[in-house]
DNA sequence: ATAGGCACTTCGAAAATCAAAGCGACAGTG
DNA sequence: CACTGTCGCTTTGATTTTCGAAGTGCCTAT
Protein backbone atom coordinates (compact mmCIF):
# COMPACT_ATOMS: atom_id res chain seq x y z
CA UNK A 1 0.00 0.00 0.00
CA UNK A 2 0.93 3.83 -0.17
CA UNK A 3 3.93 3.89 2.30
CA UNK A 4 3.29 8.10 3.03
CA UNK A 5 -0.52 8.85 3.15
CA UNK A 6 -1.99 10.36 5.59
CA UNK A 7 -4.65 10.41 3.65
CA UNK A 8 -7.58 7.77 3.25
CA UNK A 9 -7.27 6.45 -0.24
CA UNK A 10 -10.47 4.08 0.65
CA UNK A 11 -12.59 6.64 -1.12
CA UNK A 12 -11.17 5.74 -4.24
CA UNK A 13 -12.48 3.34 -6.39
CA UNK A 14 -9.35 0.75 -5.69
CA UNK A 15 -11.41 -1.40 -3.39
CA UNK A 16 -14.84 -1.63 -4.22
CA UNK A 17 -14.46 -1.06 -7.79
CA UNK A 18 -18.65 -0.45 -8.92
CA UNK A 19 -18.05 -0.99 -13.10
CA UNK A 20 -16.18 -4.92 -11.99
CA UNK A 21 -19.17 -5.16 -9.74
CA UNK A 22 -21.77 -4.91 -12.21
CA UNK A 23 -19.88 -6.73 -14.54
CA UNK A 24 -20.13 -9.50 -11.59
CA UNK A 25 -23.34 -9.26 -11.16
CA UNK A 26 -24.13 -11.14 -14.41
CA UNK A 27 -21.11 -12.93 -15.27
CA UNK A 28 -20.52 -14.22 -11.64
CA UNK A 29 -24.33 -16.44 -12.16
CA UNK A 30 -24.00 -19.59 -12.93
CA UNK A 31 -23.32 -20.15 -17.30
CA UNK A 32 -23.58 -16.52 -18.19
CA UNK A 33 -20.32 -15.96 -18.98
CA UNK A 34 -19.65 -19.29 -21.37
CA UNK A 35 -22.77 -18.72 -23.26
CA UNK A 36 -21.79 -15.97 -24.17
CA UNK A 37 -18.78 -17.72 -24.98
CA UNK A 38 -20.00 -19.73 -27.64
CA UNK A 39 -22.33 -17.35 -29.18
CA UNK A 40 -19.18 -15.86 -30.08
CA UNK A 41 -18.71 -18.01 -33.35
CA UNK A 42 -21.97 -17.37 -34.13
CA UNK A 43 -25.60 -17.07 -34.22
CA UNK A 44 -27.07 -20.19 -32.32
CA UNK A 45 -30.42 -21.70 -31.47
CA UNK A 46 -31.30 -23.03 -27.67
CA UNK A 47 -30.81 -27.30 -27.91
CA UNK A 48 -27.26 -26.57 -29.86
CA UNK A 49 -26.67 -24.35 -27.16
CA UNK A 50 -27.94 -26.88 -24.47
CA UNK A 51 -25.66 -29.30 -26.09
CA UNK A 52 -22.78 -27.48 -26.87
CA UNK A 53 -22.44 -25.77 -23.30
CA UNK A 54 -22.55 -29.65 -21.58
CA UNK A 55 -23.60 -28.97 -17.88
CA UNK A 56 -26.51 -26.46 -17.80
CA UNK A 57 -29.70 -27.81 -17.29
CA UNK A 58 -32.68 -26.16 -19.51
CA UNK A 59 -34.38 -24.04 -17.22
CA UNK A 60 -30.88 -22.75 -16.38
CA UNK A 61 -30.00 -21.78 -19.76
CA UNK A 62 -33.44 -20.46 -20.75
CA UNK A 63 -32.90 -18.17 -17.67
CA UNK A 64 -29.52 -16.84 -18.84
CA UNK A 65 -30.88 -16.54 -22.35
CA UNK A 66 -33.33 -14.32 -21.16
CA UNK A 67 -31.34 -12.55 -18.49
CA UNK A 68 -28.93 -11.72 -21.16
CA UNK A 69 -31.40 -10.84 -23.67
CA UNK A 70 -32.86 -8.13 -21.23
CA UNK A 71 -28.99 -6.29 -20.32
CA UNK A 72 -28.73 -5.93 -24.19
CA UNK A 73 -25.44 -8.47 -24.80
CA UNK A 74 -27.73 -10.76 -26.92
CA UNK A 75 -30.61 -10.70 -29.23
CA UNK A 76 -33.50 -13.75 -29.69
CA UNK A 77 -34.43 -13.91 -33.71
CA UNK A 78 -37.51 -15.97 -34.33
CA UNK A 79 -37.26 -16.80 -38.24
CA UNK A 80 -41.12 -17.76 -38.90
CA UNK A 81 -40.26 -20.96 -41.13
CA UNK A 82 -42.89 -22.94 -41.54
CA UNK A 83 -40.53 -24.75 -39.64
CA UNK A 84 -39.75 -22.00 -36.95
CA UNK A 85 -36.42 -21.34 -35.64
CA UNK A 86 -35.09 -19.21 -32.80
CA UNK A 87 -31.61 -18.31 -33.02
CA UNK A 88 -29.36 -16.00 -30.10
CA UNK A 89 -26.55 -13.84 -31.43
CA UNK A 90 -24.63 -11.30 -30.01
CA UNK A 91 -25.37 -7.23 -29.72
CA UNK A 92 -22.58 -4.78 -30.22
CA UNK A 93 -22.45 -5.07 -26.50
CA UNK A 94 -21.67 -8.64 -25.98
CA UNK A 95 -19.38 -8.40 -28.95
CA UNK A 96 -17.32 -5.40 -27.04
CA UNK A 97 -17.09 -8.28 -24.78
CA UNK A 98 -15.47 -11.21 -26.38
CA UNK A 99 -11.92 -9.57 -26.44
CA UNK A 100 -12.00 -9.97 -22.28
CA UNK A 101 -13.09 -13.38 -22.57
CA UNK A 102 -10.59 -14.86 -24.90
CA UNK A 103 -8.25 -13.13 -22.74
CA UNK A 104 -9.99 -15.01 -19.65
CA UNK A 105 -9.65 -18.28 -21.72
CA UNK A 106 -5.79 -17.88 -22.77
CA UNK A 107 -5.40 -17.42 -18.65
CA UNK A 108 -7.17 -20.47 -18.14
CA UNK A 109 -5.32 -22.18 -20.34
CA UNK A 110 -1.68 -21.04 -18.94
CA UNK A 111 -2.32 -20.86 -15.03
CA UNK A 112 -5.74 -22.86 -14.20
CA UNK A 113 -5.16 -26.63 -13.30
CA UNK A 114 -6.73 -29.19 -15.92
CA UNK A 115 -9.98 -30.47 -14.14
CA UNK A 116 -9.25 -33.52 -12.61
CA UNK B 1 -30.77 -33.97 -41.75
CA UNK B 2 -31.13 -30.37 -40.73
CA UNK B 3 -32.22 -27.65 -42.70
CA UNK B 4 -29.65 -24.63 -41.88
CA UNK B 5 -26.31 -26.53 -40.88
CA UNK B 6 -24.74 -28.10 -43.93
CA UNK B 7 -21.75 -29.11 -41.44
CA UNK B 8 -20.90 -28.50 -37.87
CA UNK B 9 -17.62 -28.39 -37.17
CA UNK B 10 -18.97 -25.51 -34.61
CA UNK B 11 -19.57 -28.40 -32.08
CA UNK B 12 -15.99 -29.54 -32.21
CA UNK B 13 -13.96 -26.96 -30.45
CA UNK B 14 -15.17 -23.21 -31.29
CA UNK B 15 -18.48 -24.12 -28.61
CA UNK B 16 -17.24 -25.42 -25.44
CA UNK B 17 -14.67 -23.80 -25.11
CA UNK B 18 -13.25 -25.66 -22.23
CA UNK B 19 -10.91 -23.17 -20.95
CA UNK B 20 -13.44 -20.74 -20.51
CA UNK B 21 -15.90 -23.05 -18.88
CA UNK B 22 -12.62 -24.02 -16.60
CA UNK B 23 -12.38 -20.24 -16.11
CA UNK B 24 -15.73 -19.97 -15.06
CA UNK B 25 -15.96 -22.49 -12.95
CA UNK B 26 -14.13 -20.23 -10.52
CA UNK B 27 -14.99 -16.97 -11.92
CA UNK B 28 -18.61 -18.00 -12.07
CA UNK B 29 -18.86 -18.52 -8.26
CA UNK B 30 -20.68 -15.29 -7.00
CA UNK B 31 -17.78 -12.57 -5.24
CA UNK B 32 -14.96 -14.30 -6.55
CA UNK B 33 -14.39 -11.98 -9.77
CA UNK B 34 -15.04 -8.74 -7.42
CA UNK B 35 -12.64 -10.31 -4.45
CA UNK B 36 -9.94 -10.85 -6.76
CA UNK B 37 -10.31 -7.27 -8.63
CA UNK B 38 -10.18 -5.72 -4.63
CA UNK B 39 -6.43 -7.47 -4.37
CA UNK B 40 -5.03 -5.61 -7.22
CA UNK B 41 -4.15 -2.54 -5.74
CA UNK B 42 -2.50 -4.94 -3.07
CA UNK B 43 -3.07 -7.48 -0.34
CA UNK B 44 -5.64 -6.72 2.12
CA UNK B 45 -6.62 -8.28 5.70
CA UNK B 46 -10.14 -10.38 6.22
CA UNK B 47 -12.14 -7.92 7.75
CA UNK B 48 -10.79 -4.76 5.07
CA UNK B 49 -12.00 -7.19 2.07
CA UNK B 50 -15.52 -7.62 3.72
CA UNK B 51 -16.07 -3.96 4.46
CA UNK B 52 -14.32 -2.69 0.50
CA UNK B 53 -16.29 -5.45 -1.16
CA UNK B 54 -20.11 -4.79 0.12
CA UNK B 55 -22.19 -7.42 0.07
CA UNK B 56 -20.66 -10.13 0.47
CA UNK B 57 -21.52 -12.11 3.34
CA UNK B 58 -18.73 -13.28 6.11
CA UNK B 59 -18.94 -16.54 5.24
CA UNK B 60 -18.96 -16.71 1.60
CA UNK B 61 -15.99 -14.26 1.71
CA UNK B 62 -14.42 -16.96 3.87
CA UNK B 63 -14.64 -19.59 1.25
CA UNK B 64 -14.07 -17.74 -1.85
CA UNK B 65 -10.54 -16.79 -0.26
CA UNK B 66 -10.03 -20.92 0.74
CA UNK B 67 -10.88 -21.97 -2.32
CA UNK B 68 -8.76 -18.87 -4.60
CA UNK B 69 -6.24 -19.94 -2.24
CA UNK B 70 -6.55 -23.61 -3.43
CA UNK B 71 -6.02 -22.69 -6.69
CA UNK B 72 -3.16 -20.62 -6.17
CA UNK B 73 -4.71 -17.60 -7.27
CA UNK B 74 -4.18 -16.07 -3.74
CA UNK B 75 -1.71 -16.67 -1.05
CA UNK B 76 -2.80 -16.35 2.62
CA UNK B 77 -0.07 -14.87 4.84
CA UNK B 78 0.62 -14.81 8.59
CA UNK B 79 1.58 -12.17 10.14
CA UNK B 80 2.56 -13.24 13.95
CA UNK B 81 2.36 -10.01 16.09
CA UNK B 82 1.79 -10.83 18.75
CA UNK B 83 -0.79 -8.73 17.07
CA UNK B 84 -1.68 -11.36 14.59
CA UNK B 85 -2.57 -10.21 11.06
CA UNK B 86 -3.55 -11.70 8.00
CA UNK B 87 -3.24 -11.06 4.81
CA UNK B 88 -4.07 -12.07 1.47
CA UNK B 89 -2.23 -10.99 -1.66
CA UNK B 90 -2.46 -11.43 -5.71
CA UNK B 91 -0.19 -14.69 -6.79
CA UNK B 92 1.36 -14.46 -10.20
CA UNK B 93 -1.34 -16.39 -11.39
CA UNK B 94 -3.61 -14.17 -9.55
CA UNK B 95 -1.85 -11.14 -10.79
CA UNK B 96 -2.36 -12.49 -14.24
CA UNK B 97 -5.87 -12.14 -14.42
CA UNK B 98 -5.87 -8.61 -13.60
CA UNK B 99 -5.75 -7.02 -17.36
CA UNK B 100 -8.70 -9.25 -18.34
CA UNK B 101 -10.77 -8.02 -14.92
CA UNK B 102 -9.08 -4.29 -15.30
CA UNK B 103 -10.81 -5.17 -19.73
CA UNK B 104 -14.13 -6.17 -18.07
CA UNK B 105 -14.31 -3.12 -15.81
CA UNK B 106 -13.79 -0.81 -18.72
CA UNK B 107 -16.62 -3.24 -20.55
CA UNK B 108 -19.04 -2.79 -18.25
CA UNK B 109 -18.58 0.94 -17.78
CA UNK B 110 -19.16 1.70 -21.61
CA UNK B 111 -21.49 -1.14 -21.98
CA UNK B 112 -23.45 -2.25 -18.74
CA UNK B 113 -26.29 0.06 -17.29
CA UNK B 114 -26.14 1.99 -14.27
CA UNK B 115 -27.08 0.55 -10.92
CA UNK B 116 -30.87 1.72 -10.77
C1' DA C 1 -49.27 -43.47 -36.66
C1' DT C 2 -45.07 -43.47 -34.40
C1' DA C 3 -40.95 -41.45 -33.51
C1' DG C 4 -37.97 -37.67 -33.13
C1' DG C 5 -36.43 -32.72 -32.98
C1' DC C 6 -36.91 -28.01 -31.34
C1' DA C 7 -37.86 -24.48 -27.86
C1' DC C 8 -39.07 -24.01 -23.88
C1' DT C 9 -41.65 -24.45 -19.00
C1' DT C 10 -42.77 -26.67 -14.68
C1' DC C 11 -41.68 -29.03 -10.45
C1' DG C 12 -39.45 -30.98 -6.51
C1' DA C 13 -34.89 -31.72 -4.54
C1' DA C 14 -30.15 -30.42 -3.77
C1' DA C 15 -26.72 -26.94 -3.41
C1' DA C 16 -25.21 -22.15 -2.90
C1' DT C 17 -25.72 -17.87 -0.64
C1' DC C 18 -27.43 -14.83 2.88
C1' DA C 19 -27.70 -12.28 7.41
C1' DA C 20 -26.89 -12.60 12.00
C1' DA C 21 -24.76 -14.34 15.97
C1' DG C 22 -20.94 -16.47 18.29
C1' DC C 23 -15.95 -17.53 19.48
C1' DG C 24 -11.15 -16.87 20.90
C1' DA C 25 -7.40 -13.80 20.93
C1' DC C 26 -5.81 -9.38 21.63
C1' DA C 27 -5.71 -4.01 22.32
C1' DG C 28 -7.41 0.42 24.32
C1' DT C 29 -10.04 2.90 27.91
C1' DG C 30 -11.44 4.03 32.48
C1' DC D 1 -9.42 -5.36 36.34
C1' DA D 2 -13.95 -5.12 33.81
C1' DC D 3 -15.75 -3.23 29.39
C1' DT D 4 -15.79 -2.21 24.79
C1' DG D 5 -14.05 -2.86 20.20
C1' DT D 6 -11.30 -5.12 16.32
C1' DC D 7 -9.79 -9.03 13.78
C1' DG D 8 -10.41 -13.49 11.58
C1' DC D 9 -13.12 -16.58 11.12
C1' DT D 10 -17.11 -20.52 11.95
C1' DT D 11 -21.81 -21.91 12.90
C1' DT D 12 -26.68 -21.71 12.28
C1' DG D 13 -31.01 -21.50 10.06
C1' DA D 14 -33.55 -19.04 6.25
C1' DT D 15 -33.71 -17.71 1.47
C1' DT D 16 -32.31 -18.06 -3.26
C1' DT D 17 -30.24 -20.49 -7.13
C1' DT D 18 -29.35 -24.28 -9.70
C1' DC D 19 -30.19 -28.97 -10.96
C1' DG D 20 -32.33 -32.85 -13.44
C1' DA D 21 -35.97 -34.97 -15.12
C1' DA D 22 -40.28 -34.77 -17.21
C1' DG D 23 -43.90 -32.44 -19.74
C1' DT D 24 -46.00 -29.27 -23.49
C1' DG D 25 -46.99 -27.77 -28.20
C1' DC D 26 -45.64 -27.64 -32.79
C1' DC D 27 -43.51 -29.49 -36.87
C1' DT D 28 -41.22 -33.14 -39.73
C1' DA D 29 -39.66 -37.57 -41.25
C1' DT D 30 -40.70 -42.63 -41.60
Amino acid sequence: MATTSPRTEVDECARGDAALTRAFSLLGKRWSGVVLGSLKSGPAGFRELSRAIDGVSDSVLSDRLAELARQGLIVRAVDAGPPVSVSYALTDAGQALMPALEQIARWAQEHLPEPG
